[in-house]
DNA sequence: ATGAAAGCGCTAACAG
DNA sequence: CTGTTAGCGCTTTCAT
C-alpha cells in the first residue's frame, strides 16, 4: 500500500539503508545520491511509517499533556488549558513531535491513563499542566523514572523536576509598580483562593513592592461571593482603607469584584480601579474592559515542551530546573490615571 | 528493557506466538496453558509494545481530534472544547484507545498536522470539531479516504460523513416552549453571526415553534457590540415588538445583550427575560444567572467516538448517518415567570 | 491446540 | 561513501 524505503531504493537503484541514512541525514552521504534519494522521496510521496521507527530506535516522538483531575466544576479555567494545549502542539508540530492527551476525574483515572501511555511506549514523556502539594500523579512519574516537566512552580521540596512557570512574585510587584505610576499608592490585594501557591507569591511581590515604594501593604483580602461575610468585610476594608485601587488575583474574580464594586455603588474605574491577571477572554465581556496581566501561556508552553524533548533527547544530564516565562500587561479600562487632571 | 513476549513465552515454556495469541485472544487456545500465560504475563509486568503490534497490524488504536483553526480571537469558545476533549479521551481510554490532536493558526497549518499524522500512521481516523461550509479540512480527510467523524451539522451535499450534533431545530422550539410555559408569548431571536449553520436551525425552530403556538415570530436580530446600528436596533425592535423575552444565541452574547439592556434601562429578568444556550461556565459568572440550554457535550463526545471507532474497524460498511444527542434546559435566574402573580 | 518461520518498515553496526 | 546483515516486538500463515 504506502510506499516504503525500498521502493525508493529501488527507484534510485541504491539500497534501503542509504535512503535510510538520508532520512535522518547523519552518516555521510555523497550530495549527489542524496539529491537523487531526496527528489524520487518526494516524487513518490514517501513518508516514513514512525512505528516502525519507533520500534527500532525505541522513542515515539511524541508526548503526552496531562490535564489536572477535572472535578465537576472545574470549568472555569479551561481557557488556560486550550490555549496552552495549542501552544505545545504549534511548537511540537515544528519539531515532528505528535501531542497526546491525558485526562481524568481523578486522580487515579489520571494515573491509569498515564500508565497506559507510557508502558505502551505511546509516548516519551509528559507534561504536567499543573502542580500542587503532594501530587500523586507527579509522585507516579518520579517513582518511575518518567521524564516529564511541568508548568507551574516547585511547591513540594522532594520531587526534583523542571518547572516552568510565571514570574508571579515579580508579577505582584509590577501590578503594584503599575498602579502607582497612574498615581494610586492605596492599594488592596484581593483573592478567593489561599491554598494555592502561585497566590502567595504574587501576594509576597505585592507586599514586598508596596513596601519598598513606601505605602502600606495590606492582609490579602478574601472574597468568596458564596460567603457573604468575606463581601462584607471586602466593603468596610474598602471604606476604611480608602484604596483607589484594587489588584485582583485573576480575571473572572475581577468580574465579580467589579459587579459587586458596583452594587455597593463604586464606579469601576471612576471610583475604584481593578487589575487583574491572565488576560484571559473574560477580560473583554462586559464594560469596563479590564486591564489584565497576560502570564504569556504562548511560551509557557512552547518552553515547556522543548525543555521536556531536551530531557528526553539527553537523559543523562538530569537536572533541576526553572524557568520563568515574562508576562506583560493588556491595558484596558479599568484603571483609573489619577495623575491626570480631574475633570 | 522491557519485558517481551518472548519472555513470557520462555517463563510459561511456551513458543511466542502462543503467547500472542491469548493476547489477542482470536485462535483456540486451551484454557490451560491460557491461564498460565495470563499470570505470567502478570507477574512479569508484561505490556504489550504498541509500536510493534501497530508496525505488524497497520492499526494504531489512536485517533486524531481536530480544532478549528484558531486565528487570534477564536479563545472565547474554549472550553467547549476542552469539555469535549475530555469527553472523548475519557470514552477512548475505555477502549484502550489514545488521543492526539491537531491544532493551526490557518487551514493548511492545520491540514499539515493532520496529513502528517496520518501518513506517519499515527493515527486511525480523526474527530472533527466543527463544521463549517467548504471546508478545506473535511475536504482534504474526504480525498484522501481518511475515516472521520465530525462534530456539528452537515453544511454541504458533497462529502458524505458522519456527523454527531445536537439537534438544534428542536433547541429552537424548546427553547420556544418553555417561554410560553412561563408566559411568554412575544419574543425575540438574537445572534451575532449568520454564516453558522446551526444559527439557522436554532433560528427554524423558533421560527416555526411560534408559528406552531400561535405567535408572531420575528426576524433573527443582530446583535454586534462592535456595530452600534445593530445595537440601536436591537433596542428599536425591543421597544416595538414589546418583547418580554429574548432568546439568545449562546451564554457570552447573552451576557452582552443582558448588559446592554441594563444599560438602557431594562432590568433582567423584571423586564426582559433572556434564554440562552450552551450552559458555559459564563453562565454562572455574574448575576443573574443565566437560564441556559446545556447541550450535553459528553454525549457528543462519546458518540463522536465510538462512531468513528466503529468506521474504523469496520470500513466496508461506508455510511451517511447523523446522530443527534439531546439537551436539556438549567433554568437559573434570567427568566421571568409570568404566570405567577405580579408582586 | 501449538510451534516454526516469515515479515511489517526501519535502523545500526559491520564491512568494504 | 555505500551495501549487507541482523534484528526491534509482534502477528500470522502454514504446518503439525
Amino acid at each position: 500500500m504506502a510506499v516504503t524505503i525500498k521502493d525508493v531504493a529501488k527507484a534510485v537503484g541504491v539500497s534501503p539503508s542509504t535512503v535510510s541514512r538520508v532520512l535522518s541525514n547523519k552518516s555521510s552521504i555523497s550530495d549527489q545520491t542524496k539529491q537523487k534519494v531526496l527528489s524520487a522521496m518526494k516524487e513518490l510521496g514517501y513518508v516514513p511509517n514512525v512505528s516502525a521507527q519507533n520500534l527500532v530506535r525505541g522513542l515515539t516522538d511524541s508526548v503526552g499533556v496531562i490535564f489536572p483531575p477535572m472535578a465537576k466544576d472545574g470549568r472555569i479555567e479551561q481557557q488556560f488549558y486550550m490555549q496552552i494545549l495549542s501552544a505545545i502542539n504549534s511548537e511540537a508540530k515544528s519539531k515532528g513531535i505528535t501531542v497526546a492527551i491525558a485526562t481524568g476525574q481523578t486522580n487515579d483515572e489520571l494515573i491509569d491513563n498515564v500508565a497506559l501511555m507510557y508502558n505502551q511506549r505511546r509516548v516519551d514523556g509528559f507534561i504536567l499542566l499543573y502542580s500542587v502539594i503532594n501530587d500523586p500523579v507527579k509522585r507516579y512519574l518520579s517513582q518511575n523514572h518518567i521524564t516529564y516537566s511541568v508548568v507551574g512552580s516547585p511547591v513540594d521540596q522532594n520531587t526534583a523536576a523542571l518547572y516552568i512557570d510565571t514570574d508571579n512574585q515579580l508579577l505582584g510587584a509590577n501590578m503594584v509598580d503599575h498602579l502607582f505610576s497612574k498615581g494610586h499608592q492605596r492599594i488592596l490585594f484581593v483573592t478567593d483562593k489561599t491554598s494555592e501557591g502561585f497566590v502567595e507569591q504574587r501576594y509576597t511581590g505585592y507586599f514586598l513592592q508596596m513596601r519598598k515604594l513606601g505605602a502600606i501593604p495590606h492582609e490579602a483580602v478574601l472574597f468568596n461571593r458564596k460567603d457573604p461575610e468575606t463581601l462584607d468585610a471586602f466593603y468596610e476594608k474598602l471604606i476604611n482603607t480608602k484604596a483607589t485601587a484594587v489588584i485582583v488575583i485573576e480575571d473572572i474574580l475581577a468580574l465579580r469584584v467589579m459587579q459587586y464594586c458596583q452594587l455597593v455603588g463604586y464606579q469601576v474605574p471612576d471610583d475604584i480601579s481593578i487589575l487583574s491577571i491572565n488576560n484571559s477572554a473574560f477580560a473583554e465581556i462586559i464594560h469596563p474592559y479590564l486591564s489584565s496581566y497576560d502570564v504569556s501561556i504562548e511560551d509557557l508552553g512552547r518552553v515547556a515542551l522543548n525543555e521536556l524533548v531536551k530531557q528526553i533527547r539527553d537523559p543523562d544530564q538530569k537536572r533541576y530546573v526553572r524557568i520563568m516565562v515574562p508576562h506583560h500587561l493588556v491595558a484596558r479600562e479599568s484603571v483609573r490615571d489619577l495623575t491626570k487632571i480631574n475633570h
